[in-house]
DNA sequence: ATAAACTTTCATTTATTTTTGAAAGTTTAA
DNA sequence: TTAAACTTTCAAAAATAAATGAAAGTTTAT
């Protein structure tokens, strides 16, 4: 296999995986595209390499920059806009899991609050629905408290956990 | 807010956080209805609660089984099927998170070992593509492990991870 | 064997998500 | 200023994913 296809191989890959995990596809590509780049990367290249339109590669970069994990750079004497990607993985990990705490988990919290708080008329049905929701509501706010602290560790956290987690 | 409410709520909001996860809706609202339901439900049951076609119902809560998350359930003079989801939250999510890593993790390991093993020809290009791709095996794998691991653990695997992870 | 009770399959339809591209907006250099 | 170089927006189109429902398939009781 020769490094343009490889290349290719691997931007369809993560693309593919991306859409397994709730991000669109395009921006998952667009993310391994400058991830894998030795250099600050146009939009207009964004568009070359991957065959999309100048809306689609401007959406799509927006989101990624509001993720944190893409940034825009300024080349002196250039008028147009360059683009790295987070490069180093533990930071990336963590961004992700931060932004995704914010957006997923914190606000499905809320809701298992407030629907495990209604008041119960003991029927079996009601009872269960109560149990289970107050279970769902302690696991994931359980969850959500590791990752915090995972997240605080920053460099190296997986390191830390494997180091933990095998003794 | 009454049962009834609350119920739907605590659906609707588990089948919008499914789609977010690569999980499809009505896989995840199957689920949740399952999961807070006192008893083994019949495909009847699930169609007429959440409105949806036959078909549908029975796709999806193959789905839920091939996932080793939903089971059927027979009852003594019935001929119908009945279904009960795994309410045990440490089970639930080591089985989740056995089938990702099933699914997801080693075929996207398999591809990252194949991609960041061409040989190079030392442009800058290629050896970013190489030592960015290398790393990302290793992180993926590392992170991997420690998904086994932690799913040996079985029973209260997060209180346990939740142990090491504050002293 | 057969018919009733039930489940699964899959071609077609429907709904949702993503992409396009042209117009509007912005920035910078002269 | 203004016009060239570039980016963003968003309504419409295209692509993708999910749902329907009727026919085919199973199972069980008699």
């Amino acid at each position: 296999m020769e490094f343009k296809e490889a290349k290719n191989k691997f931007v369809q890959t993560w693309g593919a995986l991306g859409s397994q995990w709730g991000i669109n596809k395009t921006m998952a590509q667009i993310h391994a595209l400058l991830m894998v780049s030795s250099e600050a990367v146009s939009m207009e290249e964004v568009m070359e390499e991957l065959q999309i339109s100048r809306g689609n590669a401007s959406m799509n970069l927006r989101a990624l920059m509001d993720w944190g994990i893409v940034y825009k750079e300024y080349k002196a004497g250039e008028r147009r806009e360059f683009f790295t990607a987070e490069k180093d993985l533990d930071e990336l990990a963590v961004k992700i899991a931060r932004e995704r705490s914010k957006r997923e988990i914190k606000p499905a919290l809320k809701i298992l609050k407030e629907v495990s708080s209604i008041p119960s008329n003991n029927t079996a049905e009601e009872i269960q629905f109560i149990e289970q929701t107050t279970k769902l509501y302690d696991f994931v706010l359980k969850a959500d408290n590791v990752l915090d602290k995972i997240t605080e560790y920053k460099d190296n956290w997986l390191t830390k956990l494997v180091v933990k987690f095998m003794k």
